[in-house]
DNA sequence: TTTATTTAGTTGACATTTCAATTGAATATT
DNA sequence: AATATTCAATTGAAATGTCAACTAAATAAA
């Protein structure tokens, strides 16, 4: 026991021995960071940037959602995701409809244009998605996703 | 060739059968999101949020650097940086000096109080990056840290 | 049925981040 | 030495994200 924790314990910022290449989240940063980076370079050619492309992806994927149903996979607040939406209707990426079942929802979708959009992005990212997997096994992306869903887990764990 | 791409594809969110839970940027973003959350509870009481405590964690490991070695390491623009350091300056946080060797060059050091600040920081949080690694082993967060530092070094390779 | 509570979303004020343009120091070129 | 170029940092304007307070619909409690 005193073995494990003094070997665990160079993970914690705290330790002397603390190196910063050691701590996961800073390497989550800096990946989060630099795949934000290189995303915006094509998203720009299109007018659009990293929330926008959050949101239309995930309506690529589900089709129809609500604004909480966004903010929620999008990680952002809910006031944030109804500012993006809105200035997404204004520029004609998505459509926003009153749910006939809960006046209080509201169903967002993509649009004709959004689709055409965010089909473009897709096939002009493909190429940084094969760069960034570049000599990764399946097994080794499963496993990457698995530790990271393992700390997000631990961490939204009370 | 073909079947190794064809396992592949799953994870290029333009793929048919692609799922947001197997797209490890989707994960990244997660955790990254998740985490600064976190953090920002314990900090807030402090009157810092994640930009400071970024700076800071960078300084008290550090002890110098310029404002443009901040921005590489903290994830952020230069203009952002400098306004950063300038608001942690004017709360005592950080000591700003011009280099003696080159001066254009501004050097950012760690206050006592700031030293202080980021001692509670570090003790507060240790219970989080506890919990956070909860489960792993050593080889585990070391690996977790490989496969993103492959995923960063395949991104920003050009 | 009326009232209270919860839930979904919106709005305005505010802090922060970023881009584009700029300053000024250091280095390279002529 | 004079000029041009590069580099580090700063500034103001514009865009964005977030909190707190609010509206309105749905549900629960009285």
């Amino acid at each position: 026991m005193a073995v494990r924790s003094d070997k665990m314990s160079k993970f914690h910022p705290s330790s002397d021995d603390f190196l910063m290449e050691e701590f996961p989240f800073y390497w989550v940063a800096k990946v989060n960071s630099c795949y934000s980076v290189e995303m915006e370079k094509t998203l720009k050619l299109l007018n659009m940037d990293i929330s926008r492309w959050r949101v239309a992806v995930l309506l690529h994927v589900h089709d129809e959602m609500s604004i909480s149903d966004i903010a929620e996979h999008a990680f952002a607040k809910l006031p944030t995701i109804t500012k993006i939406v809105y200035r997404m209707r204004d520029e004609g990426l998505v459509s926003v409809n009153i749910s006939e079942s809960d006046g209080r929802v509201v169903i967002v979708s993509l649009t004709e244009k959004g689709e055409e959009n965010i089909a473009t992005v897709l096939e002009t990212t493909q190429k940084l998605f094969k760069k960034a997997f570049k000599g990764f096994t399946e097994a080794q992306i499963k496993k990457t996703n698995l530790y990271l869903s393992r700390l997000f887990a631990n961490l939204s764990d009370d």
